[in-house]
DNA sequence: GTACAATCTCTAGCGACTAGAGGAGCAAGA
DNA sequence: TCTTGCTCCTCTAGTCGCTAGAGATTGTAC
């Protein structure tokens, strides 16, 4: 009744490769599918939308942990979202602090690049600045 | 004549965990420094300053093999630093990238987050939007 | 029938550490 | 002098999220 695919088709219709399949299943993100007399495993339309939506939450940064969380709540569809949205809100504000700190370095190796007059490393300012810690614009490293 | 330093003071100086300095004498970041009769690593201070250095540039992002290079580098005071500017500037060019695709990343949050009613999870937009990639802003993924 | 692709399991590797076991050394106080 | 407790030693294994490879089996197309 069911039309079952084989590991390579879900591959191709989710963009998770086949051993990065096998590995969700084994730390059980992904729950292990029926197999064929042969011992493959076969896979219906459920495991597709869950390893879409585990790939999707991948790119946006999510970590397994965090995922297999937000899986929970997904099966349990009269439950409150609060709990997903704090996750979805502690996720921003991680995402927010590495691009402050991101940004502060890009400003350090922009002001180290610029004081490179490109002569004897003698003289590099740039191996300057790694070597010496008070030449630093950011006071926090 | 040389006032030479335990593994645990030298980790105080640098802010470099002790073991970390073994594990950067073992990648051979950091020279195997001389031992005492009771076989206990004895720093002098150019293993502080190579350590400050290494962890300068660590902090900035820098990978371990890229300051195996600016290390090389920086013992030949009598080269060009033409080389060391490229590092610096391939590095900048890396923290770029990290920067724009981690903000076209917090807008997709982020409207994920604005759209959450706060309902039921039957509803949630959030889990929704991880479902469904046609939801995207952003079309790479 | 035969070639080749796809799948299976299992193990090891990546980077940059971190944690822990189990043992030895060393300085200070009783 | 002895003991307490800290530091240090080596070694192995764990972290995260996969990826790569070996070697065996199964399925498919000609």
């Amino acid at each position: 009744m069911t039309d079952l695919m084989a590991i390579g088709d879900v591959s191709r219709k989710t963009g998770v490769k086949v051993p990065t399949i096998r590995y969700y299943e084994g730390i059980g993100l992904l729950p292990a599918p029926p197999r064929s007399e042969g011992n493959r495993r076969l896979y219906g339309g459920k495991a597709v939308d869950r390893l879409r939506f585990i790939r999707h939450a991948r790119e946006l940064g999510f970590e397994v942990e965090a995922i297999r969380e937000l899986l929970d709540f997904a099966e349990q569809p009269q439950r409150s979202c609060a709990k997903v949205d704090a996750l979805a809100r502690e996720h921003l504000q991680a995402i927010t602090s590495r691009i402050e700190r991101l940004t502060a370095l890009k400003v350090e190796v922009e002001s180290m690049i610029k004081s490179c007059a490109k002569g004897r490393i003698a003289k590099c300012r740039i191996i300057d600045t790694l070597s010496r810690h008070e030449h630093c614009l950011h006071a926090e490293h």
